[in-house]
DNA sequence: GTCTATACATCGATAGAC
DNA sequence: GTCTATCGATGTATAGAC
């Protein structure tokens, strides 16, 4: 993999990136991209083979900087409970300012999600022990008997679930619950509150 | 709205579903959709004018048929707990059995919703005060203090996303977390049990 | 109503001059 | 490296015979 980018590869990316993001591979076009680039299809061609060299290339980029994010550096909080909370906030306000990321992840997924479970390989990989982050964490909180008894996987799930899905549905969320904007601040601390608290209800040992 | 269906418009539109369900709107071909209906495509575009129209009729059926078997129908349980329970699996069990659908409703929600939002309100009207049948439900749970006091709809977001989120993020839970296939009838009872265990401690007066 | 044949538009990709 | 011009494939839609 080069690392070696000119002025004009790097224009490149960036208008693809742009591109991608607003309208998903098939609904992407080349000219749009050499057009946003300040430059011509020829030269696009020239730099990538083609539209899938291109795309693997920003699909690539765009996946691993959202998982380091989010999963990489996460909250050191001394107890469960506090990191809970302090994952929820920022995994909420991250995709409340990244909207078109989710998407785009959205459309990878539909595609199979090929290069999605590729990069969580990787990361996997650079943390050692080939699993996330997050569940080491979880694993730590259940032998300590800080929560109940429960699968971290399923953990998993229901807190990305109850995060994204407002950001997933959101014609539905603004428009038929008459709630806020999605990405208003009296939203996601709305969002942020109610997620936790249902959360860690359902999950802590006193129960 | 005309209601005669000759035979041949029937097998187009059953064609078009199947076709529009694998495919989505941009993926359909309509020289597929006149195949798999035993046609040609300018028969195609006799009976319905051209793509648009033909996906509007096929998209509105799609969605008003998921609707009405998820929220229309609703279990008539005597406490919530036992409401909750069976959504909760009635839900799950089918997206399991319909994931085509479920891909097909996250398309029409990237386009912008727009089907999907005019269906439910017709629902609404449907039954009577412009709300969601389940938000009365919640709100009924609320007041008569089987819950502790929160908001319907973040209840209702929680509840889709946690059932929702393994369907639409499969590539990732099967290949990644290493669970079961998310159709079969293991991983299906263990995430019911899962979902309910938490949403239900969550939202008891008892804490 | 149903067909064959074809027009017309779009888009990715390449040839070839500079 | 960068450009203009154009090819070739694909896909929607229509013309016109039956």
């Amino acid at each position: 993999m080069s690392h070696i980018h000119s002025e004009t590869e790097k224009k490149i990316l960036a208008a693809a990136k742009e591109v991608f993001l607003r309208r998903g591979k098939d609904g992407a076009r080349m000219q749009e991209i050499a057009r946003q680039a300040g430059i011509n299809q020829a030269l696009l061609h020239y730099y990538f083979r083609n539209k899938d060299t291109l795309f693997a290339t920003v699909a690539r980029h765009l996946i691993r900087d959202f998982l380091e994010t989010i999963f990489s550096s996460q909250p050191e909080a001394p107890t469960f409970r506090e990191f809970l909370q302090q994952f929820i906030s920022n995994y909420i306000d991250h995709l409340s300012s990244n909207i078109e990321v989710s998407r785009f992840i959205l459309w990878e997924l539909e595609r199979g999600g090929d290069v999605m479970v590729e990069e969580i390989r990787a990361l996997q990989e650079q943390h050692g022990k080939g699993v996330f982050p997050m569940q080491q964490r979880i694993a730590k909180a259940v032998a300590q008997q800080e929560i109940r008894s429960l699968e971290p996987e399923h953990l998993i799930m229901s807190i990305i679930g109850m995060c994204a899905y407002p950001y997933i549905a959101r014609p539905v969320v603004e428009r038929i619950f008459r709630l806020p904007d999605v990405t208003s601040r009296e939203f996601r601390d709305r969002r942020k509150q109610e997620v936790f608290q249902v959360l860690w209800n359902g999950i802590r040992r006193s129960s």
